[in-house]
DNA sequence: AGCTCGACCTGCACGC
DNA sequence: TGCGTGCAGGTCGAGC
């Protein structure tokens, strides 16, 4: 499900259910997700309460009462769902993939689901966050004023790789993936096959770079706004569907005409990095 | 160090 | 109907 609108879609979703609130109960149906639940998970977060629900990236960031941070990933296909009803009802009756279920003071019981076990939760103490490995290492959050075409042209200098492997690299721009990668990048009228390090240097190339910068920061503003994309049954924490799949401009529009004014090309499907790419040979350079 | 690629897992859509 | 194949919004770690 998740690239950065998405997972700041479930985050928002998730603040009235979490954030002040305290766990009440905290149940593990599987352990086994991309990495093994922590040790104690349940009872270390039981009792604790959420001060702070943010974002880095793709990673969703609860810092508890207790000093620790619940650090949780949606990988491919988790997500997660706020109900209501009574909370020792709630833990017990889950379904399908339902790995983790969170009994809030609020009220809620939020329910982590994720058929692929890509996902991850891990917790740490708050003070080391920062150097935490997965932490260390993320690039620019690309809505933060500070980012722009100078500093997406210094992640990418010297880089051999293409546009679009450098775009989907998370130390180089935090939060994208597959999908804003091509939509950026036809908003940008860039290949994604050209070289990451042509966006350094003067003149055209900083045009490039700038474009780049401001394609990403619009996309993902665009696709915040909308709620995120809702493929294949996805849904918000409250049930709600995104609704940015409608606005996509390539992805997965193989053979249908490129949106960018003036253009006359077809968007076209290859594969980079083992990945499809969806994009217009006509007009993106 | 940077880069490519396989691996991790389940489900679904497709063709035979 | 069943089975095989390929594909899916991610990313880590092995091997060059």
């Amino acid at each position: 499900m998740p690239e950065l609108p998405e997972v700041e879609t479930v985050r928002r979703g998730l603040l009235p259910a979490m954030q002040g609130a305290r766990f009440l109960s905290v149940s593990a149906h599987r352990q086994d997700l991309r990495w093994p639940l922590p040790p104690q998970f349940a009872t270390r977060l039981k009792g604790a309460t959420v001060e702070r629900l943010t974002r880095r990236g793709k990673y969703l960031l609860a810092a508890l009462s207790s000093g620790d941070t619940l650090i949780m990933h949606l990988g491919m296909s988790g997500s997660f769902r706020i109900s209501n009803g009574l909370a020792a009802d709630a833990a017990s009756r889950h379904g399908a993939h339902d790995h983790v279920v969170f009994v809030m003071s609020s009220g809620a019981t939020v329910t982590f689901n994720d058929p692929r076990r890509f996902g991850s939760m891990l917790l740490i103490p708050s003070t080391e966050l920062e150097t935490h490995r997965l932490m260390r290492g993320i690039g620019p959050e690309p809505l933060d004023g500070d980012f722009d075409g100078a500093a997406l042209a210094r992640a990418c200098a010297g880089r051999a790789v293409s546009l679009k492997a450098a775009l989907s690299n998370q130390k180089i721009v935090a939060g994208l993936g597959n999908i804003y990668v091509c939509e950026a990048l036809n908003r940008a009228r860039l290949s994604p096959r050209r070289k990451a390090s042509t966006l350094g240097g003067g003149g055209a190339a900083k045009k490039r770079a700038d474009a780049l910068a401001a394609a990403i920061k619009a996309v993902l503003a665009d696709a915040i706004e909308a709620g995120g994309s809702s493929l294949r049954d996805h849904r918000r924490p409250d049930g709600e569907l995104g609704l940015f799949q409608h606005r996509f401009r390539v992805y997965d529009r193989a053979g249908e005409p490129c949106p960018n004014r003036g253009c006359t090309g077809t968007i076209r499907r290859i594969v980079q990095n083992g990945r499809s790419t969806f994009f217009c040979p006509v007009c993106q350079r």
